[in-house]
DNA sequence: CTGAAAGCGCTAACAT
DNA sequence: ATGTTAGCGCTTTCAG
């Protein structure tokens, strides 16, 4: 079979209007669909175009409208954990608006983010979507006129501006309560780097979780350490050495989970059954070991495409960044069997 | 101090002229920094530009002199493991030739590929880079006309297009060396999934450094599993029933060389002393556990930007796919205290 | 319903 | 060294 003919970068839409035999407004008409030519002609105009390999130029279109139909995404990324999962949910949005990713890295250096904002306004992006490496607040970004912006993951300093952030404090709150509802009783709180906001708001939302549970919170269940395996091999360990019953462990993040179920299982202890763990993030390299940790994932692809959204939509007032609610992965470290086996 | 004025979209090239006092071409040319400018003229209109806040119209100038400035790239990852680091080096490249980054995501739907690559055609990509998921052959892109296009990790089965791929072979032979070097003797490979190519030529790599150490190998030491921790788990733990005398582990993967890992340590092994392990890819959330994991980086930024090199450099007659060398990362599995202990 | 003509903002010969 | 002019390929009034 003949197939479709090869996109032609040479053939333009006046070469399509002159072999249809009609004007090249009628041409542009046709091809985008307006009401204002005959179905006959729309129709042959539209075929002609195939036949030729005709393939619009987007550029011209952009100068002639005004609009790129772009949306540029600049991230200070460098782990590479959270911001492919953003900007995956973003590309995927932006596609539904027949719209392309304009991508850039600034590798965390400021000075460069300015060039490359630079660099994308240049292009005539529609919009602007910050993704930020870490879940902290972020000066605005300068320079940007009249373009519009969204921050995501991280938020600007700015509350003017407007922001879409994980809801961190209901995924600890989550976490913690599907250890009640599994039946805990004696559940502590590990969690990540003090003072970091991930780190504070997940372990306040794990402890209204228990204080609503009407369980007690003593001070000492609540640790705050670094992001590592290691340290949550350390602060079970020291549970342990304190003589202290645990049951149940909300971790402040997959990593830590792992630290404190690898501890356990070493010292003998069934996992789900003497102490069932929660994690964080839902990060698949760490969580499904071989055995695969319960944990709060964030949905980063459905905030990716939230933040599209919210930059396509009326300029609305904000005032905080918008949440997105997080949803429990329900897996061996917490439930035999896993969420096949949830009530 | 005033600063830089916010970049305004309705100022043009024909206002900064003006309030130049030149013409459209000279501040065009100004701006282009040609020769054929004093240098008196040009520094008043860059001047004027940017007091005004002037944008320019990458649009524009791209329908002028025919040619974007900007590259697609195209994937089809699910997994986000490589694919963004490709990608993250092929961005940087990028950006040297004053370039912008079109991203999609087939998310590994042939159909859908197909209009991702037609989208990107209309906005007059200067290339396509199309970067898979995992390092197999993939049937080349149809319908991208006179658009360059260079094939990334995975590569196309069309001899003549241009592919750029790590090099396997070099890799497992990289590991075994490494375990020789440091004195084993009696070392075993357990590989990955069973007649994929990663997993092959890996292994076919460390076979041959261990024949061109002189050491014996059976069949019975070289296995072939799954990529997964479980397997690295079974698999070691199978030599230890056979009795069979190990002292270093080729895994096919990080995750399998963290199944043997941990077996290892729960057996009451000591790593590296009795048992020393090293990996692949280099992946930092498995590498980076309690105890950190010697394993071969495919240094996938560079090839990446190998990438972008490629498609920016003549189309030479390529037969086969270009090979990026990989880089021993040295650990706590094969060397106590790390790369820092090496000789 | 269709077409002629005037841009969109910039570059590139080609004069001057 | 600077200015004039004619496009790049498409959209969009505005007449017919």
């Amino acid at each position: 079979m003949a197939g479709i003919p090869e996109p032609r970068r040479d053939i333009t839409l006046f070469d399509v209007a002159q072999r249809a035999g009609v004007s090249l407004a009628t041409a542009s008409k046709a091809l985008n669909d307006r009401f204002d030519v005959s179905a006959s002609t729309r129709d042959r105009v539209l075929k002609v175009a195939q036949d030729m390999g005709f393939s619009a130029n987007a550029l011209a279109r952009g100068l002639a409208i005004g609009r790129s139909h772009t949306v540029g995404i600049v991230t200070n990324d460098l782990s590479g954990r959270f911001v492919p999962k953003i900007m995956h949910g973003a590309e995927l949005a932006v596609g539904m608006e027949d719209s392309t990713v304009l991508m850039s890295n600034s590798h965390g250096d400021p000075a460069h983010e300015e060039r490359l904002v630079r660099r994308l306004l240049e292009r005539r992006v529609d919009g602007l979507i910050m993704v930020d490496d870490s879940m902290e607040a972020r000066s605005p970004v300068r320079g940007a006129g009249s373009t519009p912006i969204v921050y995501a993951y991280g938020w600007s300093t700015d509350r003017r501006d407007r922001s879409i952030i994980p809801d961190a404090d209901l995924a600890g709150r989550i976490a913690a309560q599907h250890l009640i509802d599994i039946g805990r009783r004696h559940i502590v709180v590990i969690s990540g780097e003090p003072g970091s906001y991930p780190a504070v708001r997940r372990a306040a939302g794990a402890r209204d979780a228990l204080r609503d549970a009407g369980l007690a919170v003593r001070p000492s269940s609540v640790l705050f350490g670094s992001w590592s395996e290691q340290w949550g091999w350390d602060a079970i360990e020291g549970f342990f050495a304190d003589g202290l019953q645990v049951d149940g462990v909300v971790a402040g993040d997959d990593l830590i989970a792992r630290g404190v179920v690898e501890r356990i299982q070493l010292r003998g202890l069934r996992i789900p059954d003497d102490i069932a763990v929660v994690g964080q993030d839902d990060w698949w390299p760490v969580v499904n070991g071989r055995l695969p940790i319960t944990s709060v994932n964030p949905c980063l692809d459905e905030l990716g495409a939230a933040a599209v959204r919210l930059l396509y939509s009326n300029p609305a007032e904000s005032d905080a960044p918008e949440l997105v609610p997080p949803r429990l992965m329900v897996r061996e470290s917490t439930v035999r069997g896993g969420a096949a086996a949830m009530p």
